[in-house]
DNA sequence: GATGAATGAGTGTTCATTCAT
DNA sequence: AATGAATGAACACTCATTCAT
């Protein structure tokens, strides 16, 4: 490795170490209460130097955003396309917000709260970004109704409410109660869960 | 009518005056960006009669979310108990939702972007209030297992999620893109999609 | 008496509670914390009338310096001349400070503790007036010293100090201790301990 | 000196300024007048960094208020044990204060304008380091009277206000007509005057 | 006279950002 | 790179004063 790979590499784990106190300080007190010193004091560094590596406090937080879109991004378009049928689909993006927040509960806990409804955090861009998610389940239950697999008596758009708003739910209560999840049984269950009653509807089978 | 009573009346209206004022400002920039100042403007008085009415920024805020979530609670606590089945009472919960939003939009706004998911704003005591819809729809649903109109094997909790997060990402979706809401024919179909995903499911009928 | 001194009077007395008031709230909470609003409350009146008897805040402030040194001023002019002794005038001038803590004891509270040291407070008119005070009392001393009844080796303004300072610092303590002053043997128990040590010292009686 | 004694030395003094801007301030306008960016500017510094310092107007008054008591208890506790006689003792008490006038004239005008007598600025607390210096002198005072080198037929506790209200009176008329003190010989005549005066009385030696 | 709503200048405090070392 | 002192714009809140009724 060259002295420079090297530098390079010691900026990356400082960066991150920021962007993980910031993710911390910003779940537990919301952006606008989270203060850039109480940002450096969680990741143990010095006041200025936060600005040595995010240049302001929109910036750190549009890293924060990043990082969340670019995952559900790489979802959207290379995580999906690989599974044949809808109950894999949708399946796999239960699991991948299910994943995601075992794995890194603080993004996914300011996701939530701070960037996916606030007004005054959504901006524009991030509008457009948030609003990927939404067409690209769209288009997946839409072709899911041409193959027949969905009924097609339903807007499509409709679906997706139902489907992407029970994720949304389900993520936001454990967030909001501080419950953490563990275990691929536990998401599973879940998952589970949501999907039967998604395709199979909540009305008991009759006979 | 006395002279107390009009002075009472006027009083009452300049408050709506301002608290409209304060709705429309913080849907539009969010409760940290809004300015007393802007809600001042905004509402067409000086900006010390503000503090007239309201005692602080945070009275005002207060005052919004109690206007919510007084609203809710009539509901859950009036407005359930005259349907018999299962399907009326969600019907009239999605169409509570939709009726609140089709009347004052900018209050479901700021409900949705500024009070139901942000960390600064969430309150322990709001989100007490805000469990409350959750819990009272999951135990009509159970009382709805428990008579057999409602699938038994998956818990009633996570029925919920499905039901609540479909209305929820419904006016999560029109209020970030703007979208108005008229007339009681748009909102039966959008609650009627609503509870056939739900009652139904997405798959096909087979056969 | 005409309905123009009825008038008159009336007016005089609602002035008169006014100022009662403003004594009582200042007294309380000092000038700056003393609000228009307290003292309008505590008078029982509305807000807006006190603007009608004086015309702002500082000028009620006025009146009460006003009755203040008016009170002093008529000692100084006329209430020392008809005693012919040291000790009578002197005990003339302890006489009087105790008598009014007696029967006006928010005043003097006032004048010691809002004007006749605060810096905010004491412009160079009021520092003029209260400086007579001083002047007067060094005046009968002198006077005193050419008559042989006070001893010539010590400045006049020196012993004026220690007279002076004694009473003041007598009147201090009660006003700073909330103590009441009932009663003319009280009074005078007091001014005579003030005169004994300003006349024959603190030193006992050698033999 | 290692960085961190560098550092720390500078800060001392960065504060001391403050707090030096602050007393000139004060003694000029008053407490309530005094605002902040007066403050700072005076001192030749930003506005937000007074804040760095101090974390609020009221704590850089505490500062001065601290300053000055704890100056006051130094004498309490430890200078006057080592004096013998009441005189000496009584007399180390006036030299005090004219020597911290001299030293400090800004401080002693704070402390007598601002906080001796103010009933806004003098808090319970306050109060209560004020009146230990009235104890204390009374405390000596009544130890002289059983040593039989006061008079007792006169309450020490007036004998006190004698005294003390004639140095408090000197230091008031200095202060409020801002005579500079110069020089220990000025300060014994003045301390000298008084202290004869309280000892020996104002009477002229008979015969 | 009497009321209290209305006005807005003034000020303490916060905190993102910059900069000298 | 690293530190933390320094800066100053921004903003909530107060309250003396005015004014319409």
């Amino acid at each position: 490795m060259t002295p420079r790979e090297e530098n390079h590499e010691a900026r990356q784990e400082k960066q991150a170490a920021i962007f993980d106190a910031a993710c911390r300080v910003i779940r537990e007190k919301g952006f606008h209460q989270a203060r850039m010193a109480d940002i450096a004091r969680e990741a143990g560094i010095s006041y200025g130097l936060v600005y040595h590596y995010f240049g302001s406090k929109s910036e750190l937080f549009d890293a924060l955003v990043e990082e969340w879109f670019s995952a559900v991004e790489i979802l959207l378009d290379r995580g999906l396309d690989r599974f044949e049928t809808i109950e894999e689909k949708l399946g796999a993006v239960a699991d991948f917000f299910l994943d995601q927040y075992e794995k890194r509960p603080d993004l996914v806990h300011v996701s939530i709260t701070e960037f996916s409804r606030s007004t005054g955090n959504l901006t524009p861009d991030r509008l457009v970004r948030f609003k990927r998610l939404l067409s690209k389940v769209e288009e997946v239950i839409r072709q899911a109704q041409d193959q027949g697999s969905i009924r097609p008596d339903i807007k499509a758009r409709y679906q997706t409410y139902v489907f992407l708003g029970a994720v949304d739910s389900l993520l936001s209560t454990m967030v909001l109660e501080n419950q953490p999840l563990k275990g691929q049984a536990q998401r599973q269950r879940l998952a589970q869960a949501i999907l039967t009653i998604f395709f199979d509807g909540a009305r008991p089978k009759s006979g």
